[in-house]
DNA sequence: CGTCTAACCAACCAATCGGTTGAATACGAG
DNA sequence: CTCGTATTCAACCGATTGGTTGGTTAGACG
């Protein structure tokens, strides 16, 4: 239990061969074999490389005889996107809530505004 | 030189102590010792989670007399998203492309679809 | 000056990671 | 049954990670 979903999923992905495995997944459905061919590697590393991609739940493999084909798996992806968007959101927000502050004290002729600013602040 | 900015950015995310932190900072601003205080770890180990953060482009650090207050940084979040939205919707794409061979051999008195499908397929 | 606080650097430790090699498993073909 | 192919398992290695403790720098304050 080291990491939750997002942890494992942010992991694998912090790899650049795992990240390159993603793309080349998202083109098609592959086996471990055809995955391997381009790096330099070991096929086990890749091996390797996959299962941590189909723990972070990245990829699902099926059965074909010997072969193991994977298949990009895209909801963890839009579980990753909703985290960090989440919190870029809120930053822009609170940029925007400054800008807002910013101006209303640039242009002081409106005192009240000036003041509700501080308001808001102070309420948080 | 291990890691490029994509790699150290998704590795920092990895940590559920350095998300909780991303999480805050989104919020305010706040220094080392702020940010430690919730924790029952070290305020070192905080101050070496921010250092993680800080190299991923995703922390940058001001000076206010012996505070170094920590400040989110929007972009490289920018630049994680993108990377990821990229794939998730080739993936998507891909679907929609089966679907539609999918509905043209099902209802296949259109032979003239289908093999257009068959000439996408061999054309990449 | 000395002292307190905020933060960092350095050394260390156990655990994990990315890679290797070598052996084992699973399956299709002859 | 035997052979070849595809894949995984197991053990090992060097590097990194997340955490600790102890000492050090930087700056505010008496």
């Amino acid at each position: 239990m080291a990491g939750d979903r997002l942890s494992r999923a942010f992991a694998a992905l912090a790899d650049p061969t795992r990240r390159d495995l993603v793309g080349r997944l998202a083109v098609a459905d592959a086996t471990v074999n055809e995955l391997a061919a381009p790096y330099d590697i070991s096929v086990q590393a890749v091996s390797k490389h996959l299962k941590v991609l189909e723990d972070a739940g990245l990829v699902t493999r099926s059965r074909d005889a010997q072969r193991r084909p994977c298949h990009l798996q895209a909801d963890v992806l839009d579980l990753m996107t909703a985290w960090i968007e989440r919190y870029r959101r809120e930053t822009e927000e609170r940029y925007q809530r400054l800008d807002a502050v910013l101006a209303s004290l640039d242009s002081d002729s409106d005192p009240a505004a000036t003041e509700a600013a501080h308001e808001d602040g102070a309420a948080s």
